[in-house]
DNA sequence: ATGCTATTTGAGACCGGTCTCATTTGTCAA
DNA sequence: TTGACAAATGAGACCGGTCTCAAATAGCAT
């Protein structure tokens, strides 16, 4: 009547201590291997659990303990194979102390991961690793902090927080890319990111709520500034989200009167998106068209002309995060690290020299120019 | 000295009382909304968690009320987009009912798997969904049947144990793309599998312990068998697991005397090892060799030539599966469901036909023959 | 035998919620 | 005014562990 599932009461400590005929405390020393107990005890309690099978409730134990040995993982999109690897990341590290790991999904939305977080806290999980979907709305961060559980940012900072983070070095990633593009002989060059915007064009740093982003922006107009080359921010795109804006974002740019000659994409995603369309607009890479991709992932190896990446060391993000978040919670204090990991340029071949100024109105069929093969 | 962590004491349901100045079944029923309590009251209450900032402890919560909303996920390994995609599934109709997911990996390593579901029954889920790690280790899955909790199985079934399961149509979808290369005029068709096994040579039904794998094979079989191909099984494949056992693998298949003139590859990641292995033998797609993948991976459509694939519905198989658990948590009972989504071959232009006989030797350099470019 | 310490064991409080039940207060009809 | 009944509130048991503390038992020296 009151409880009308068919869940079965599970085996409790009183009836492995019943059935052992011991005191409940008894029973619990011996299980949970703490103060002491007679080898003839020990081994009645023992078999009382295994014939009865008895499964320790760990929520019942957090609730006493005050710790649930779980932490919480809050990323913007399970599905990219970037987060991926860093979610194995935590995971390694995690279990090898004997921790769990309870994942969430903000997609990318402040009000999800919000929630995740309200969610993560009411589980009472032992810290949190989070990749923030704005540095800007960080209240239920703060809160984080409020309560005293350890907090690490992974991927993205938030400079305005004191907080733990571990982050790849963006801006000179985005600076190398600009200047191999440059040295290549580049002068328009777009760089296309799939950060939120209901404006596809970059007006300001005001419209950028991921360090990420800004880091990676700051890094190319820097290094496009270093050239000499006059006005670089106005083939930054923004808004290229899988939902398809891309395409018209991406096709758009390339029909500009002076359209930029090569394309630096800020992760796999739009990285795969940018491929396509200039595969379906007829235009080749590196011939017509160069291009550098955020990420490494599988299938940049594999395209004709496979792409040139900027590797991030992913992997190595999530078990940093990891380590940082487990020793806080093992106690360790002071002030907050910022660790910043490097990342590589992968020469591949989707880098080659622009096409010759005429050769802006003929953008289909040509074929590549004779040029060496690196990497 | 019992705790030196820094963990605050959070505020608790008694704080809020105290604050409010009601006891503290009263704020309970206020801010747990069941009961009654006076307009007044519930505006004190209110108020008083507010300024304190309350957050239940949804583990005493779970302990009291015997549930937790939570459910628990199993996966062989995060890091494989499909997996992604099926989580993603999971993860968007259990929140939409209210409950949080529990993502743990198993490696595709039994040991892990077994592990994992204990963490998960010891965290008390209300429910499970898992990808097998083999179908005859499953003392663990009879054990979560046991204590009553229900269980879906993802992706792969266990003939042996009456439970909820959500397939894809292996067999058919391996017999449709067999017959597919059978009528393009392939005879020596390679089936490659990454299922663990220390001998990469087929011998028998008794190596596999995935239902999943084992469909495959007897689709494949069948659909030569019935083309009057003579001993089909000679190029079945396992343990292509990405540790780069695959390269030798496919390397050895493909310089047997009558080397087959055909892949089929399990798996997207199997698929892209055999792609790279194809490319750096210097054979090209489909001239010397075609190729069908399972999965629609991002990456098929963008190679050069893009891959023909068995495309699975792995979103739905995790959106399936989460309805199903969700629908036997709160009390559906009946026999165990089966549920087999239909896949589709997506056509594109790894498939053609066979080199002529004397093309066995020459393996590099040869240019596709002309074809009509199918999708 | 006696006292003293060390070891083993049990009783019961506690964690932070939910929920039952009894008590108090209020409303309205007789 | 009194009784009946509904609404509001509080006291306290309970969930299944952990852990403190005291009591019981054992071992050993004197």
């Amino acid at each position: 009547m009151n409880n009308r599932t068919v869940q079965k009461r599970l085996v409790t400590l009183q009836d492995v201590a019943r059935e052992a005929g011991v005191s409940k405390a008894t029973a619990a020393r011996v299980l949970g291997s703490y103060g002491t107990a007679s080898p003839e005890v020990k081994e009645k309690v023992l078999h009382a659990a295994r014939i009865l099978g008895y499964r320790p409730n760990e929520l019942a134990r957090s609730m006493t303990t005050g710790r649930s040995r779980t932490i919480g993982v809050v990323v913007g999109d399970i599905e990219n194979p970037y987060f991926g690897q860093a979610v194995r990341g935590i995971s390694e590290v995690a279990s090898a102390a004997g921790f769990d790991v309870i994942l969430a999904n903000s997609g990318e939305v402040v009000g999800r991961e919000q929630a995740a977080v309200q969610v993560l806290l009411g589980k009472r999980v032992d810290g949190l690793i989070i990749t923030p979907a704005s540095m800007f709305d960080i209240q239920h961060l703060e809160a984080v902090q409020r309560s005293g559980r350890p907090l690490v940012l992974l991927d993205r900072a938030i400079p305005k927080l004191k907080v733990d983070s571990v982050i790849t070095d963006d801006q000179a990633a985005a600076a190398v890319a600009t200047r191999m593009l440059i040295e290549a002989g580049h002068r328009r060059i777009a760089y296309i990111t799939a950060t939120a915007s209901d404006d596809p064009i970059y007006r300001g740093p005001q419209q950028i709520s991921l360090t990420t982003v800004m880091d990676r922006i700051n890094g190319f107009l820097a290094a496009s500034a270093a050239a000499g080359i006059k006005h670089p921010e106005q083939y930054i795109r923004l808004g290229a989200s899988r939902q398809g804006a891309s395409g018209r974002i991406i096709a758009d740019l390339l029909s500009m009167p002076h359209r930029p000659t090569a394309i630096l994409a800020s992760d796999n995603v739009v990285g795969l998106e940018v491929f396509k369309v200039i595969r379906n607009l007829g235009m080749s890479i590196p011939a017509d068209l160069s291009l550098i991709a955020f990420h490494d992932a599988d299938w940049t190896s594999v395209t004709s002309p496979p792409i040139t990446v900027i590797s991030q060391p992913v992997y190595n993000l999530g078990v940093e995060s990891a380590q940082i978040l487990l020793e806080r919670i093992t106690g360790a204090v002071g002030t907050p690290k910022r660790l910043v990991l490097a990342t590589e340029l992968i020469e591949r071949q989707s880098v080659g020299a622009p096409p010759a100024p005429q050769d802006d109105e003929k953008k289909v069929k040509s074929r590549p120019a004779a040029k060496a093969v690196v990497g």
